[in-house]
RNA sequence: GGAGCUGUAGUGUAGCGGUUUAACACGUCGGCCUGUCAAGCCGAAGAUCGAGGGUUCGAACCCCUUCAGCUCCGCCA
């Protein structure tokens, strides 16, 4: 080194917000961010940030002449080097908001590192600053404490989760990104070869086929972090490329697999957030959360459970009850505690709300100290509305609503309106963490566009073998042997036991009007492993974006992810996707069928 | 593919029942200032009101189209 003495060559001795008053009388060489500048004429303010915190240099003519002069060019976001003595600051000037407010560095001498331009938007202030312009300048977004704390916590769940399955006999093995579309599921985004024109990679929705390929391997525990990508619209939770915590297991059941997922989960929320994770999680089937709440993804936290009054509904003299319920429908309810308050002009909304979402009609009863306000209170016989508001376990104040029709609507439309007034109502404490497992799914579900039945999980996981005799003749009726996790009424994870018989994955295809050939092309690489020796085996996958989501209480998945897409899909920062060189194109010999509108952005 | 909300100096907002020099705050630049910490005081620059078209004597404001961001439905095994 031939300039040891120059400060830019100097070591850095310690960060920022690492000072206190026990370095004091220290010379420290600090390096980082100038994130304010308070300039009195006679002495000059710096307020240095990096990444371990904040501290206050001070410039003076009196100590310092030549620093003091280098420091008048100095600007916000500037990059620094000081080097400086820690000392006391003096009597009434200790900052009791800042962690290192009793000291600060009397600068000795300073080197520019680097210039900024005026940002679009500092550090200090930005969480309100329109989302485009934070993720165009996403650096600048990502350089505030509070994004640094976002990743830490995310760095740290990750490692966690590691450890804890390091500790179980996982081996964490990466599989291909470049892998072969497949069809069912989401849209793929392909890649194309150039070695083989016309030919087409897809970058993996998941990497299922692997991990079981890696069981039948004999590896026994995988898990992975794993980038998977979906071609799909987005959502406030949905990217299109996001992380999964994806693990498999052989000789594993169901039970095994959730105890031991419930556990990871525990030791997780227990290290980051100090919450305890209540144990066993709870378990409703799929037919049971649909009833109860209109959802494969309830939130428990909400209450309002639906309560059928089918029986009673009928044999009321109501006619819009009674009626329904001979036309083979149902009548259903909820009770929102305290809602009794609601304007006839609130209970109007509500209701088109919900012939919006396709009921009939929306049936309130407001439950006044003795009176029952309602449009349908008349008729109804007097003991008829008792035992109605009985059912519900009704009080005063609260408010009643009902519905009558098709079971599928009456479900769908009363889960909707739950989530409308947990909503609106504030029924959610956003500080409780509330875990379900939802299990036994149906193994198919009707696909109405394409006229057939397609897997509802996906076409690997086996079903419950007391519903096997059902898969050629009641397809609909058999379960699967599958699970989802959902917390505070977000799918968090799910997985399945998987078909490691070749017999039975073949049933299944067939089941799925999948025509012999195509199953051949298209996965018969997983068949054939399932022909020499597959172990049973199963798994789960957990989005961890929305995992660290919810822990944080974020809004967005955008906010945990460090260069998220826009909701259509673009990057705003690179200006992805992009038009690409002709030349390229030539050498994939792929033409763009669009004559316009190709475009730059 | 559909519905809704938003778009005005670098940033955040006001103006939107038609006539303004398009206002305010922060930031930026210049000056003053030796203990501030969202420093203060004085001054200045900075906007073809997302884009295009239309109605009108006159449009940031009304109408149409379009683009972008967000939320939701469809979609996402």
């Amino acid at each position: 080194m031939e300039d040891e003495k120059t400060l830019a060559a100097a070591r850095r001795t310690h960060g920022c917000g690492q000072l206190t008053v026990d370095q004091i009388g220290q010379d420290v060489v600090l390096m980082g961010w100038v994130q304010r500048r308070r300039d009195h004429g006679g002495v000059i303010f710096l307020d240095l940030r990096d990444r371990s915190g904040l501290v206050q240099a001070v410039l003076s003519p009196d100590r310092q002449p030549g620093a003091f002069e280098a420091s008048q060019g100095v600007r916000h976001e500037y990059v620094v080097a000081v080097r400086g003595q820690v000392s006391r600051r003096p009597e009434g000037t200790v900052n009791p908001h800042m962690s290192t407010g009793e000291i600060e560095i009397l600068v000795s001498e300073i080197d520019i590192l680097n210039t900024s331009k005026t940002p679009p938007f500092y550090p200090g202030e930005a969480m309100d600053v329109d989302e485009a312009i934070r993720l165009r300048y996403r650096y600048l977004d990502l350089r505030r404490p509070e994004m640094w704390e976002v990743f830490t916590y995310r760095h740290r769940a990750s490692m966690t989760i590691r450890e804890f399955l390091d500790s179980k006999g996982f081996l964490e093995v990466e599989t291909p990104m470049l892998t072969r579309s497949t069809p069912e599921g989401a849209r793929d985004y392909l890649v194309p070869s150039r070695v083989y024109p016309g030919y087409f990679f897809a970058l993996p929705q998941s990497p299922q086929l692997f991990k079981q390929i890696l069981m039948v391997a004999g590896f026994e525990r995988y898990f992975q972090f794993a980038r998977c990508f979906r071609d799909e619209d987005l959502r406030a939770d949905r990217q299109p490329e996001f992380t999964q915590i994806d693990m498999e297991m052989s000789f594993i059941n169901e039970d095994e697999i959730m105890e031991l997922t419930e556990e990871m989960l525990a030791v997780l929320f227990k290290k980051l957030l100090g919450q305890e994770v209540r144990r066993p999680v709870t378990r409703m089937t799929y037919r049971d959360a649909m009833a109860g709440y209109g959802s494969d993804k309830p939130d428990l936290r909400l209450g309002m459970k639906i309560t059928d009054i089918t029986e009673f509904a009928g044999k009321t003299s109501c006619q819009v009850f009674s009626g329904a319920v001979q036309a083979g429908g149902v009548v259903r309810g909820i009770r929102v505690p305290g809602a009794g308050s609601l304007s006839r002009r609130e209970l109007d909304e509500l209701a088109k709300l919900a012939t919006g979402w396709g009921a009939k009609g929306l049936a309130w009863f407001v439950l006044g100290e003795s009176e029952i306000r309602s449009p349908l209170a008349k008729l109804f016989q007097n003991e008829e509305l008792q035992e109605l508001v009985s059912r519900l376990d009704g009080l005063p104040g609260d408010l009643l609503l009902f519905m009558a029709d098709r079971e599928p609507v009456v479900s769908s439309v009363l889960g909707q309106l739950r989530l409308e007034l947990g909503e609106r109502f504030k029924l959610a404490d956003p500080d409780q963490f509330s875990f379900v497992w939802i299990t036994e799914f149906p193994l198919f579900e009707y696909n109405d566009t394409e006229k057939r039945f397609e897997a509802m999980h996906h076409p690997f996981t086996a079903p419950r073998s007391e519903d096997l005799h059902l898969l050629e003749t009641v397809p609909d009726q058999v379960r699967a042997r599958a699970y989802d996790i959902v917390l505070n009424g977000t799918e968090i994870g799910g997985g399945s036991i998987r078909n490691h018989r070749r017999d039975v994955q073949d049933r299944l295809f067939k089941a799925i009007g999948l025509a012999p050939e195509e199953i051949d092309q298209k996965f018969g690489y997983l068949l054939d492993a399932l022909d020499y020796g597959a172990p049973p085996h199963g798994g789960i996958a957990f989005g961890f974006d929305r995992m660290i989501m919810l822990m944080l209480q974020r809004e967005t998945i955008r906010d945990v992810i460090a260069f998220p897409k826009t909701q259509s899909s673009t990057c705003l920062m690179t200006g992805a996707p992009a038009p690409v060189a002709p030349k390229q194109l030539d050498e994939l010999k792929i033409a763009c069928t669009l004559s316009k509108k190709n475009g730059g952005r």
